[in-house]
DNA sequence: CACGTATATACCATGTGGCGTATATCACGA
DNA sequence: TCGTGATATACGCCACATGGTATATACGTG
């Protein structure tokens, strides 16, 4: 007993590979778990298990017919993580904004010369100041 | 040994509340170790055992400042989370667009005669068409 | 009513993650 | 050089989530 467990957050929910698979799947229309197992190669008592977790999450929503179910998606929980995620949307542009200045002003120190498309990938942000003491 | 559970996904890494709560408090500036130890309260290995885990995540980097290891963000492994959304935005806007219209219809047959705002919270959309077969 | 299909659940074994305690490492200052 | 502060790491323990196998339940069909 102790059921306490039930409140899990949507992010625990997530972290599970074959969840997330299943809810891409349900993403473009609903699905029974018979296609569900058969698309995504798991075994039956395995998607039965996650799609308890992913319905008693709010993640997903069946639908009786006859023996089968059909799972769809619900918005709700997914829109909890973008929820959470904007305050970090605010952080990277911010400094995407703070970069384009400092691009800007490299630019019109020296025009640029020859362009270097060098590693585009990851790119870094000038360093912030950096306070000395610690300040509790 | 067999450490290859090096190769975490994002979101496995954010499945932890501590974790996430380290990235909510580095949003705001970059902190020491023992400052986040002593905002979050949680114990000081707790605390670097989490950033090494962030740390190879790419989702934080840290900056020696003598014995002090300040912590900042980065911001391509939120970002990832950020396009991993994207599909489900596309699908529950495609879900608001149809209740909107379907709310545009009820209010063009019968006009709305008294406001009535009930529990505005978790909305429900109309059902979508249920084919029989299960069709492989 | 017996049988097949579709799904859910129980039980078990296993792997792994997180925390606490103790200790190592490193830098600074006296 | 020694002590202190700041951080990282090692080790052991425990809880828990996941998957497999077996079984239960429910519905439809002959």
């Amino acid at each position: 007993m102790a059921y306490i467990t039930s409140v899990e957050s949507v992010f625990e929910i997530i972290a599970e590979p074959n969840r997330r698979a299943i809810l891409a799947l349900l993403v473009t229309s609903q699905q029974s778990v018979g296609q569900i197992e058969r698309r995504l190669r798991i075994s039956q008592p395995t998607v039965s298990k996650h799609l308890r977790v992913l319905r008693e999450a709010g993640f997903v929503e069946p639908t009786v017919d006859a023996q089968r179910r059909l799972y769809r998606l619900k918005p709700e929980p997914l829109q909890e993580i973008d929820a959470w995620l904007e305050p970090f949307r605010r952080f990277w542009s911010a400094h995407v904004d703070a970069l384009e200045r400092h691009l800007d002003r490299m630019a019109q120190a020296n025009p640029p010369a020859k362009k270097k498309p060098k590693a585009a990938k990851t790119r870094r942000v000038p360093n912030r100041a950096r306070p000395k003491g610690e300040a509790r």
